[in-house]
DNA sequence: AACTATTGATAAAG
DNA sequence: TCTTTATCAATAGTT
């Protein structure tokens, strides 16, 4: 289909063969657009100058990705390797990691019927471990309850010792009122509780 | 290029589509032959018919994934989505399983700095669980040695008995032997200990 | 499948 | 590269 028949071999003539390349990669996917839309055919089509440079075709209505997924499927070839095999590895060594660690779980719960007598030694060290820091935790926390508790006991009776007080000022007040004794105002004793009050226990947080 | 100029649209007579999809499949598969011999290109093609059926090409010193893996570093486009998702997915499914039992397991071995009085609790009385299972198996563990070590004991003591009854036996002939003395000799306590200790303790099984 | 008239693709030239 | 054009190749419709 030419000016002259040709012999399909590589064409040596360099800009001969790049011209010819333009025009039939054109061609083949032309024919790829054309069969896929006659024929209703899911196609793909990759091609690489050799220069290097890119070429594809893909018929409408899908992508590569599921043209060549479905060729994996069907031809049981595997195409990607590379990406595929690292994540794959991946997977294992997390599965692996996970085991692991749901062994250990079930050690340190006493769930694991298949130790041996040193392994159990080692594992109840480790829970015993835990728990003295557990419990130094815990220590700590309610020293901090009681340290609080005997503030407020403190204030407690600062206050009462105050409202006392002051009971007695404003009870001596109201005789002296009723006795038409006047001896000038003792306001201090007189003000609301309120105000003697310091402001307490700034340490007092506990968490919600 | 036939009898008559077609349209390109799919053709809805389905024999015709399907003979129409035959010839011009064989066209596409050749000329890609020929590219890739003509001009040294690397040319991969995949058409599914209608039917599903699969064909393919791929120039020669190379293949489809080869290819593919061109592809996808020259268009930057991601092929395996599909795939690569599914197994990130579960890449990241099994990482927060991990963290959870990772957490699970500081708790347990009282490494948390942040925890709450309340979970502090939980976690001392899944330790103090995991404790008592532990010291039921030790103290089987303790049961079955100490019920072997009396029974070696026992053993003990026969075979220390025996070999006294022998010795005497022995010691006895020897001076009847001296003296000149044979009442016919007492095979039975002449022979081997071997021969008189019974299979002992089945039970004593120790793990390795 | 095979045939063949016709269109389509393209080699070589401009 | 793009266009032209002579030629060959592909194929639509038919058998």
């Amino acid at each position: 289909m030419g000016r002259g028949k040709i012999e399909i071999k590589r064409i040596e003539n360099s800009t001969n063969r790049q011209v010819t390349f333009s025009k039939r990669r054109n061609g083949i996917l032309k024919k790829a657009r054309e069969i896929s839309v006659l024929c209703d055919a899911e196609v793909g089509v990759v091609v690489f100058s050799s220069a290097g440079k890119l070429y594809d075709y893909c018929s409408p209505k899908t992508t590569l990705p599921k043209i060549l997924e479905k060729y994996q499927a069907n031809s049981g070839k595997i195409l990607w390797d590379e990406k595929h095999k690292s994540l794959s590895a991946e997977i294992d060594r997390i599965k692996k990691e996970n085991d692991n660690m749901q062994i250990e779980l079930r050690h340190l719960k006493g769930e694991d019927l298949t130790l041996q007598p040193k392994e159990l030694i080692a594992i109840e060290e480790a829970l015993q471990n835990g728990q003295t820091k557990l419990r130094d935790k815990q220590m700590e926390h309610w020293r901090m309850l009681r340290r609080n508790e005997k503030m407020l006991e403190e204030e407690n009776k600062l206050l009462a010792f105050r409202l006392h007080q002051q009971d007695v000022a404003l009870t001596g007040s109201m005789r002296d009122l009723e006795l038409g004794y006047h001896p000038g105002r003792d306001f201090a004793s007189q003000m609301p509780i309120t105000f003697h009050v310091q402001p307490s226990h700034p340490n007092l947080q506990e968490e919600k």
